[in-house]
DNA sequence: AATGAATGAGGATTCATTCAT
DNA sequence: TATGAATGAATCCTCATTCAT
């Protein structure tokens, strides 16, 4: 578990750089390190050594913010993951007509575009499936993932009756792999294989879809 | 590299217990160690101490039969992969008519079993990726299966002419990734899941198919 | 390398064991189990575990003050050979005339003086040479002790003009061997092959002498 | 201890090649194989194992020749020690006029020609000072020849009343050391150091020599 | 809150040598 | 004589984590 900014306890004397102050900065540099570690060598050279040398900090005070070495890379893994949340819904906002395939498309894209602001996430969830911790997170938000888009495509008409949640929870993780293979040789994505990765989950999701979830409806204001 | 069965001199006196039997014991005792290891406490408990102990043997046995740990684990893959395509191929063979749908299922169905008789598999394979070795050689291979399965699926007149290798190599990945999230939880494999990924792999598939791959042709003599 | 005692911020309470002199009780106490152990059972009885065992600590406490097995048997002799250092700038403090007899007399006696002291080193260095790291060091102390007993000499006027650094460092290993073997049986030292071994490099280096060097001349103050 | 050739028990059949030839050539090749090996990595790279592959040989037949590791690199250096000795014969033979200055120079340029020939005994005799049998055998033959040496001087008048053995010894020594040093770097040996060493080795002897040592006495036939 | 110091718990691998055959 | 196979015995080192201060 990660534990967020620590509590601050009152400063007896007036200080220019308060202490709550201080711990975000730290965690932001514990954070970056890690994340340049991964980038560098891979998920295998975060020790907690390696980070506090690269974060210049005494390794005993890494664990003032994290509870343990899962819990620091698993930080990492939640904020990007939260951008890849932000990025969808505003890269859905300019949508003006939803079908299951822009939808699609979008939705994939905007997480191509966090994968390359962010390579330690690929590096830690393409490459290094090591981290339990960190599995559990991603798998969970990738079902959160799947229920909202669902809902979206429900609410928009564009779901046949009988589909199912399951759908959606599997093209999600179907898309996964896809970038997983995308993004195994470098940093920078396949885009012969994003392309038809999307192909392939749009086709899938088109044999659940009603008719206007092939031909388009007007995009729906989001949440 | 695993190192096979150490190779012996012709025998000039029989003898009870071959040298070349002995081997192959050890060899099998050695791996059966380790996938019981495997399947009871998860890859993390395979360590060359473990397996000896399990095995019954000094931990520098180990060394006569296996160049190193990453070896030993890659052998029990090896060996479960073969029977894969055994198992594939020997399901494929009973197929009067061969349409994507009845080629897909069949094929995926035909791992789920290999899958259940060899649980170590399960666990290295979707739990455990931390072995470079291990991941090569199965993508590796993942390749060879979908260029068998392309080349067959050409040779029956089933894939459109626009087709393509990656396409086969992306359905075998997703597939692979469908039966993670369907032994994900146990060894038995989520029916729900499972039956859902080979209508999700097939749906694909069939966008790139001919009518007749649709319809079904006949089954072809298989190599 | 050899870590040094670690750092310590400054104390703001007095105590009693402060954290500086805990450190360098444990690296004495390192170094001194290291030199027992060395001289008991000679260098390869040095392993980790044996330090430890002798030192009372942990195998990974060694690791906090040395960087690895090498670095540890190097910081024995450096401590040694500053001592020597140290022992033939006294002595040679003390002539008031000096020759190249009394000059290379002195300094060999001075060095024999510490192998009386250090035996760990007569130990590691006469007998165990398998330390890369170490032989480079003494190497390069030879040299640099053939430097400066050169740079004397010349100063005071005893080296004729074609004279060498090449000499002065031949001369110097030359008395490394005649202690070499002077120490082989015992730690004690065979006194004839001191003896004569400061006859020989006496002589050699009288080749190189001025006619000053022969008869004396006023012992300059030393750095 | 090093076997020799193994006694040839009574063979029933007559053989082309009689065992003991074989024997006589595996040892060679082993001994090859293993002075190749020190050449190219280091006495350290000289295990049972690295050897029985240059060799071509398994494992177990090197202990049919020779008892132990040790004793394997101690004949290597046996052979070479031998090739000295028959080159400083060879070479003292030749001289006409016997001086201190001829007798230690032809000795010392005899034993560099062996060290160019057997780069082996180089590496293993300068640089790896591991085994304590190979250090009693060449010390041992040190002393041999030193005795050789000076009894040959003493006959021919060339040493004073007072010598001594020691100082032979102590010569070969301390030119031993020369040559470690010339030998450090490369497997040629700096020329600038071995002259500088014969002088010094030159130096030392005369002061133990009578007028004739210095000016020349007829070369005695040698034995 | 911060951290220097300490450590328990392993981990992989290598090697020389010896038998049984 | 020859050797495939087997192994006992070590070795160095790393790491995440925890206290005492």
């Amino acid at each position: 578990m990660w534990h967020g900014v620590p509590m601050t306890t009152g400063d007896r004397a007036p200080r220019r750089v308060p202490k709550q102050e201080r711990s975000r900065d730290r965690v932001q540099r514990i954070l970056e390190a890690t994340s340049r570690l991964v980038v560098a060598q891979g998920v295998d050279a975060v020790t907690t050594r390696s980070v506090a040398a690269a974060a210049g900090l005494p390794v005993a005070s890494l664990y003032q913010y994290f509870a343990d070495k899962e819990s620091l890379l698993l930080a990492l893994v939640e904020r990007d993951v939260a951008e890849m949340d932000a990025q969808v819904s505003e890269d859905l906002a300019t949508l003006r007509t939803l079908t299951v395939a822009t939808l699609v498309g979008t939705t994939m894209r905007a997480f191509v575009k966090v994968y390359h602001r962010r390579p330690s996430f690929v590096v830690i969830w393409f490459r290094g499936r090591t981290n339990a911790a960190i599995n559990d997170y991603v798998r969970s938000h990738n079902r959160g993932m799947a229920d909202r888009l669902f809902g979206l495509a429900t609410a928009a008409g564009m779901s046949v009756p009988g589909s199912d949640g399951l759908h959606a929870e599997l093209a999600v993780e179907v898309a996964d792999r896809v970038f997983q293979i995308a993004f195994e040789t470098g940093l920078v994505g396949d885009p012969r294989v994003i392309d038809e990765g999307i192909a392939l989950v749009s086709a899938y999701l088109e044999t659940h879809a009603t008719p206007a979830g092939l031909t388009g409806v007007p995009s729906p204001p989001l949440p």
